[in-house]
DNA sequence: CGTCAGTTTGAGCGAGCTCAACGTGAGTGG
DNA sequence: CCACTCACGTTGAGCTCGCTCAAACTGACG
């Protein structure tokens, strides 16, 4: 643990919009969300960008350079955030020392991979609703390992950018939240939200989930 | 490159609808096929399955089940098929000794993940031709990785599994694919394609891919 | 106080789904 | 060898969910 302590880097604190990295830039490290959040994203050749994914605190960002040695995606703070940078070579080499810590990383690569399989049947086979139930259940419980609350917390990220992640629009996003709090499993206030009737909403996305 | 040989297993061959691991299942190796090809999949509790991914000769099946020790897919064969088996345990050893080995492992899991995102982007903005030309355009370059013809080959996968892995119908598959092969772009004979426009198909998609 | 990004709401439309029917080919048993 | 079956594939007609387009509202910030 020392010795991974040794290699991290405290990076200056990022605020909302600067980038951690862009596009095609050289991979050289992985990142750790300290606090704040942030979100990945593609920029395809004709404009619009599609967001590929949320990263908020104990979460690793990065790992999309691994194999071509060039980040296939762009990173951006969404709000004031701080992360701890891990160099990549010095985690392999560290990591030819420490069985545990190359295990460690195994998993957390393997756990990505889980994370991305996951969001493929999400967005090949749910409807709308469910993929915002779903995306809800995601956060709360995501929030839920660091300690916060599961059932009221602050959404960091636009209608807008969950509608790209999502594959929907702003629109259904909007429309199909006010939706969810008409119903009464939610409510909204802006970007706070509350999960009133959590059993529900695992009914809605289809029960062995969350 | 010996020591890694020594801990492979070349198991017998498997037929057509036979299964390498099932969901659920304790993780214990990943797999490089050798011929054939698997299909991965999911059940959901209600009842059908989504499909994530296919696995053709030279790749590697498996990883999903790194991160909890236990399967998170089923794969079955989709015709007769053979693979190397890797146990899991023995390659993490052997990685701590051989620098070279980690490096290209971490590659490996770094590229299933930048993968899982691209599709990932497929699923969330792409219209049902742009997936269909894009599923065809990403075969091509699979097989031709491995030596095979990038213009004519044969899938597979039923159209049900094609459908399943891009978000869409049996009938969306089947109609889109003849109206590309109406269009002159493609050639379809049950499952053996012919991609005669290539440059056309990758204009549907939107450039910068392939 | 004006601006502008983000959000909401409504009306209308269309891509892809559903449902239904039929075609086809590989495998199986008589 | 043929008849039968059954999974797979195709095609068409109609419908619906989520998209598009448009307009108005809100709050943060210079």
């Amino acid at each position: 643990m020392q010795q991974l302590d040794d290699i991290v880097e405290r990076n200056r604190p990022y605020k909302k919009a600067d980038h951690l990295y862009r596009q095609h830039d050289e991979f050289r490290s992985i990142f750790a969300v300290r606090s704040g959040s942030f979100k990945t994203y593609v920029l395809s050749s004709s404009g619009s960008g599609r967001v590929t994914g949320f990263y908020l605190p104990g979460e690793i960002i990065g790992m999309d350079g691994i194999a071509d040695r060039t980040h296939a995606n762009s990173a951006v703070a969404l709000e004031h955030a701080s992360i701890c940078e891990i160099p990549f070579s010095q985690l392999e080499s560290l990591s030819l020392k420490l069985p545990s810590l190359q295990h460690n990383f195994f998993s957390i690569l393997g756990a990505e991979i889980t994370k991305d399989q996951k969001i493929h049947t999400i967005l090949s086979s749910y409807s709308a609703e469910q993929r915002i139930a779903s995306f809800l259940l995601g956060v709360s419980s995501r929030y839920a390992r660091v300690g916060l609350s599961p059932t009221r917390f602050h959404l960091p990220m636009t209608r807008g950018d969950i509608g790209e992640y999502l594959g929907l629009t702003v629109e259904t996003v909007s429309k199909l939240s006010t939706a969810l709090q008409k119903k009464g499993l939610i409510s909204v206030d802006n970007r706070e939200i509350a999960l009133l009737e959590k059993n529900e909403l695992r009914a809605i996305v289809g029960a062995d989930e969350f």
